[in-house]
DNA sequence: TGATTTTATGCAAGCGGTTGCGTTATTTTC
DNA sequence: GAAAATAACGCAACCGCTTGCATAAAATCA
């Protein structure tokens, strides 16, 4: 069924079929209403290729994902993010080719291959493994494109970015375990990239600015992992009587470690405080329920594909981007649930609100 | 650039070129050599909508995943293996296109869309609601298509599917229960879903044909969440000392009555072994770690794409279907960790051999 | 050496849409 | 009432690639 199919049965020229269904104002509004109704009659659907082909729009964009996507914690993370994303992605009739940053067979980068060979209107890179070198290649194609869920290493990056700001995640941390009278806490990192450095330097701010001494926070290395956390709590169980709370960078360290601690006979939270970060679903599954931050990823859903919209339409329009590259970066929230929440002062006394 | 440019630089016509690059015994091999390298020092790359314009092949296929997709449960098995089918298909150089079954806004079904536009070659449509509308408008369109994870409701359906086999899963968790001398098991299920079910069955038919009595198995009814497995436990906790053993057909489910059974004090596996199933990764971050039924999804994920690229083999070449429907069951096997492996017997005293 | 096959390349017609421009019929304007 | 503007539609070129067929050159054969 093509439109020249509909055309015949309409027994009109084929451009006007094509005009009709595109609700050309060049047409008649009696036709065009005869001939919408033949095509659905038929189910008619345009070929995408050839549509395409004419238009030089594809009406599908890229999602590309990070190599290490598969690894657990980022997996419960972004699979959330990523069906958020498809689904902001459907309010615009856009389809969505997912892959990964390189195919490992090939050893092509699907970036440069979904983009010159025109498979995609635009792209959204999750979480890259950043480099120079796809930027550029982006830029000098004007191919419109955001970032998601990377703080930048400059002030103003040439790009769209999207993320959420892990040193206030880290600071509302420990707001939170200030206010509830916390003062010797633990904290567990997951490793040295950005994203678990700002964690950690919000949450050892915040408590630097409360006048604790400079060696308050005793920071612990992990790898994300919930056995890492697990060890660590292990190895240092003598001392643990020395904390009274504990932050992990992510909820499945904080899990691993829960588990050692009240292996240990040691209570959560009367003896120690515990949160999390990321509030994936691990963290109202727990027992206690996990204190965690909510990372607005369904707003930086949203706003992201917004943003590539716009792109998009201003490429098409002008060829290039016009408006200026953003960063945006958006504002988590703490959850507070049981594994810090019974400790809770009754009111503040010094006025620093966590919210 | 395109074909056209090539051909200048090279001195050649347009098809020679094209021809050139597709390897085609029709071209010397000094021409083929020269003009690829000129393509490749240029960075060409084919227009993919031009080439499937002419070839009615996109090189793209579509991965439908059901509406519940977000679940959390099903998060955790379902990205998994998103990313092996993904990479399973990277092999054959074809894109993926992930949608859901539905679009929430415009409430198209986007199996229709992708297929009627020619947007894939094939379909690969994980856990569907099934509906026999599809599986039709499939048949009618001889679309290549594949079904993961369904048990099938007849016996010779008409499409291939490929499954684990649930019931196997429940048999050898039973018969790991018989084989350490648990004669008390209690069961929580997710759903009435014929996955749940047949877990269940297979657990009950091993205990059955052990020849203890008819009521052995305790069954009680979750939905697939921590929670409500949690729950169930805390309701029955005054006769939890009568069961040795709990199998819950969800890793998560058994991580949620876990929480609660060590809550009150109950050892794990000493007063009672608990066995889950998926072996997510939340299997191996619990303490004690879980003993859990593997599904091969890798193996799945392969076995499918390898009949997809079959079926769109033949549809290229003959239009239409030509090797039979088959139903391709996986076996699952069980993985025994800390939450039951200590209770172990030495060696069989029965025969019966769990692997 | 002329006829026939083989080998290498070019021509041109699609694939199924979009869109600028031309044509015709209908209104509007003075 | 004739000229100009407007409205509705058709023609045909084009998007970039593939491929059947024609052609020309080289190789093989009688």
């Amino acid at each position: 069924m093509t439109l020249k199919d509909i055309a015949e049965i309409a027994g009109t020229s084929l451009s006007t079929v094509s005009r009709s269904l595109n609700n050309s104002p060049l047409i008649s509004e009696e036709t065009r209403a005869r001939i919408q109704a033949i095509a659905s009659a038929h189910g008619f659907q345009p070929n995408a290729s050839a549509r395409s082909l004419a238009t030089s729009r594809t009406g599908t964009i890229g999602l590309i994902l990070p190599e290490n996507y598969d690894r657990f914690d980022g997996l419960l993370y972004n699979a959330a993010l990523h069906n958020d994303l498809r689904r902001s992605l459907e309010r615009a009739e856009l389809d969505t080719i997912v892959a990964f940053k390189q195919n490992r067979v090939s050893r092509q980068d699907n970036i440069e291959k979904l983009v010159t060979r025109k498979k995609v209107d635009g792209l959204i890179l999750v979480q890259p493994d950043i480099d120079r070198k796809s930027v550029r290649f982006l830029e000098e194609r004007t191919i419109p494109y955001v970032l998601i869920q990377y703080p930048p290493d400059e002030p103003n990056p040439p790009y769209d970015v999207f993320y959420s700001d892990s040193w206030t995640g880290g600071r509302i941390v420990a707001q939170h375990l200030l206010d509830i009278g916390c003062h010797r806490p633990l904290c567990i990192t997951g490793g040295q990239e950005r994203q678990s450095r700002q964690r950690v330097d919000g949450f050892r701010d915040a408590y630097k600015a409360s006048g604790l001494p400079e060696d308050t926070v005793t920071v612990l290395h992990g790898d994300y992992s919930a056995a890492s956390a697990a060890a660590l709590i292990h190895e240092n169980l003598e001392n643990i009587g020395n904390y009274d709370a504990l932050f992990a960078v992510n909820d499945l360290m904080a899990f691993g470690a829960m588990e050692v601690l009240r292996a240990s006979g040691i209570r959560i939270p009367e003896d120690i405080a515990v949160v999390g970060f990321d509030d994936t679903a691990l963290a109202t599954a727990l027992i206690p329920s996990l204190t965690s931050v909510h990372q607005p990823e369904e707003e930086i859903a949203f706003l992201a594909c917004e943003r590539l919209l716009e792109l998009i339409d201003e490429r098409t329009e002008f060829g290039r981007r016009i408006s200026e590259a953003r960063t945006t970066s958006l504002q988590p929230r703490l959850v507070i649930r049981e594994s810090s929440g019974s400790r809770r002062k009754p009111a503040a006394s010094d006025g620093t609100g966590a919210s």
